[in-house]
RNA sequence: UGGGUUAUGGUGUAACGGUAGCACUACAGAUUUUGGUUCUGUCUGUCUAGGUUCGAAUCCUAGUAACCCAACCA
């Protein structure tokens, strides 16, 4: 038996081991090439992770390289979000590159697929290139432009580039089979005309290359050694292997592996968008949203999410990663880093009646967990505000809260009982008249009574007014890209609870947005970027698991 | 109905011909001045049918199911 369990590889790992063994490389380059057309989500983090995390730990380095190869749907905002989030995420790029920095590099490839005949100029339409292309069961034909000659080729694809061609009048394809079983065989497209501008070369250029013609050449670029993907992206590797060997550049390998999917939300950048258009959400960074800059802004810390990317694992099979998991590696996170904080959500008043002090100061610990991080001063007084639903008039079985007649301790505090409740006409509870016994401070307790139930409070005096957003689920399905119909028919209506007024400790003054708290009983929270000057907005990040909500469910 | 990829508890992932393990979840208990944390324990699995082998999740054969590919998107 070994001493320390060795975790077991994942296949990426495997291959770039036995790559390293065999000699192949000394060390391994990857990147991640992100399309600055959105904004980060949970998806991408595990293809951070990954990437960066293997350059991590085998040596070597991982290049940020963005693919900006379609200016019409790209721009320099998502460049800068992208940025931001993958430094947030806590790893480090060794270059910031761009497809597009290789566009003459590019061009010059295609001239050289034009010379040795393997690449051509069509003049036909987008549908008459669709209908000539076949279907997967049916093999696709060449048409008469496949058969220009070399040099009218060149000289097309320079006045291509010189903008005397309109956008969609002609493409630079690849002659491959049209027979193939793989329809990306089919004479790819290379170069398609856009006069668009370009949120980097401006107006330079007016053609641009394909995916199929940027992405692995930047690879062979840079010295990518192992050029990790997602699945969809396997019928691209015979193209991009074709490419690599008729250019004869170096030899980056593609791999992929299984995208992730979350239970109770959407992942792809169409959904998002339309959220975020459709006014379902806030905007990119709603803190219901599954991107980066949401989760950051909900409170997630980087650590629980890299923790979270290396539990579920990278293999390459179909799968739906229970939210759960992720909500457990936060709060196990969380747990041992979050302030203790105490906030009423939904206010019940009491008042000690045998308290004749001014008050007192108690003490209350701010992490039970880090023995470092010592305590606060919290001022008890005659007047509290603890959880409406901390009281019953007439409780179930094994409630230990308050309620006529019996007793809890109030945090850090004395042991209270509950003596008379009061009411107003419409029967709602108002008030509940309590006294406290004196000798049962915490600390110091010698009345020896035990109570099994503790509770969270607020001075009603010096507790201060914040407000507090409650999130949950985006939608009310697990699966929700498998549920039938139409994904907005299954969003949650109640995952957004606002509560204008709830009470906070006055300690809470001080709290900066780097902080992290748990309201105790509550679930943990941080600031909102809304909050301002005395308007503080503290957001949930998670809930504390509750069995005793689950019992009663 | 062409090609490609994948099938292990409720979920995710290991086991590389030799005791199906780990994590989450669920459930039960202990501790607890958070019904939190921590600790202990329990339940649940190899897509199907054959075959090879002393021995199969793993190898072979035949099925089945799911996903991907016919964008001048990436």
């Amino acid at each position: 038996m070994r001493m320390s369990e060795e975790k077991s590889l994942n296949f990426i790992e495997e291959i770039v081991e036995q790559d390293l063994a065999s000699g192949k490389y000394k060390n391994i380059i990857t990147r991640f090439p992100p399309e600055p057309n959105g904004y980060l989500h949970m998806g991408h983090a595990t293809s951070i992770c990954l990437n960066f995390g293997l350059t991590k730990k085998y040596g070597g380095y991982t290049n940020l390289r963005f693919d900006d190869t379609n200016p019409v749907t790209e721009e320099t905002e998502y460049v800068e979000s992208i940025k931001e989030d993958v430094k947030w995420l806590g790893f480090e790029w060794k270059h910031e590159l761009y497809a597009s920095d290789y566009f003459e590099q590019l061009y010059a490839f295609a001239v050289k697929l034009i010379k040795k005949g393997l690449a051509y100029v069509d003049d036909s339409t987008s549908e008459e290139i669709a209908e000539q292309k076949g279907t997967p069961t049916q093999p696709g034909r060449r048409n008469q432009y496949a058969e220009r000659s070399i040099d009218t080729n060149l000289e097309l694809f320079v006045q291509m580039r010189e903008g005397k061609y309109a956008d969609g009048s002609k493409v630079l394809r690849a002659k491959i089979d049209m027979a193939s079983s793989n329809m990306l065989m089919r004479d790819p497209i290379l170069y398609r005309i856009k006069h668009a501008h370009h949120h980097r070369t401006g107006d330079n250029w007016c053609i641009y290359p394909m995916y199929d013609f940027a992405h692995g050449q930047s690879d062979s670029i840079e010295n990518i050694t192992h050029s990790i993907c997602t699945l969809e992206f396997i019928p691209h590797r015979e193209l991009y292997n074709w490419l690599i060997k008729e250019l004869d550049i170096y030899p980056s390998h593609q791999y992929e592996f299984a995208r992730r999917n979350l239970t109770y939300t959407v992942m792809s950048k169409r959904k998002l968008l339309q959220l975020v258009n459709e006014g379902f959400v806030d905007g990119w960074d709603d803190p219901r949203m599954p991107t980066i800059s949401a989760m950051r802004r909900r409170g997630f810390t980087p650590a629980s999410i890299r923790e979270f990317c290396d539990k579920i694992g990278v293999a390459k099979r179909e799968n739906l990663v229970d939210v759960g998991l992720l909500e457990f590696c936060v709060r196990e996170d969380l747990n041992k880093i979050a302030l203790r904080r105490m906030v009423v959500l939904d206010p019940l008043k009491i008042v000690i009646t045998n308290y004749d002090k001014e008050g007192e100061v108690v003490l209350s610990e701010n992490n039970p967990e880090d023995a470092n991080s010592g305590s606060r001063e919290i001022l008890f007084g005659k007047e509290l505000f603890i959880e409406r639903e901390d009281f019953m008039e007439n409780p179930p079985k094994k409630f230990f809260r308050l309620a006529p007649g019996q007793m809890v301790r109030l945090k850090s505090a004395y042991i209270i009982k509950c003596d008379e409740v009061v009411k107003d006409e419409q029967d709602n509870v108002i008030e509940l008249k309590c006294t406290y016994i004196p000798e049962s401070k915490s600390g110091s307790d010698t009345s020896g009574i035990h109570v099994k139930g503790t509770l969270h409070w607020v001075n009603a005096t010096t507790a201060i007014p914040v407000q507090i957003n409650l999130y949950d689920r985006l939608f009310t399905v697990e699966d929700v890209d498998g549920a039938e119909g139409e994904f907005k028919d299954y969003i949650n209506k109640n995952s957004l609870q606002v509560i204008a007024n709830a009470y906070a400790e006055p300690d809470l003054r001080n709290a900066n947005m780097q902080d992290r708290f748990q309201f105790l009983r509550k679930g943990y929270f941080c600031l909102d970027k809304n909050s301002a000057g005395e308007k503080l907005i503290f957001n949930r990040t998670v809930t504390l698991k509750d069995t005793w909500a689950k019992a009663n469910k």
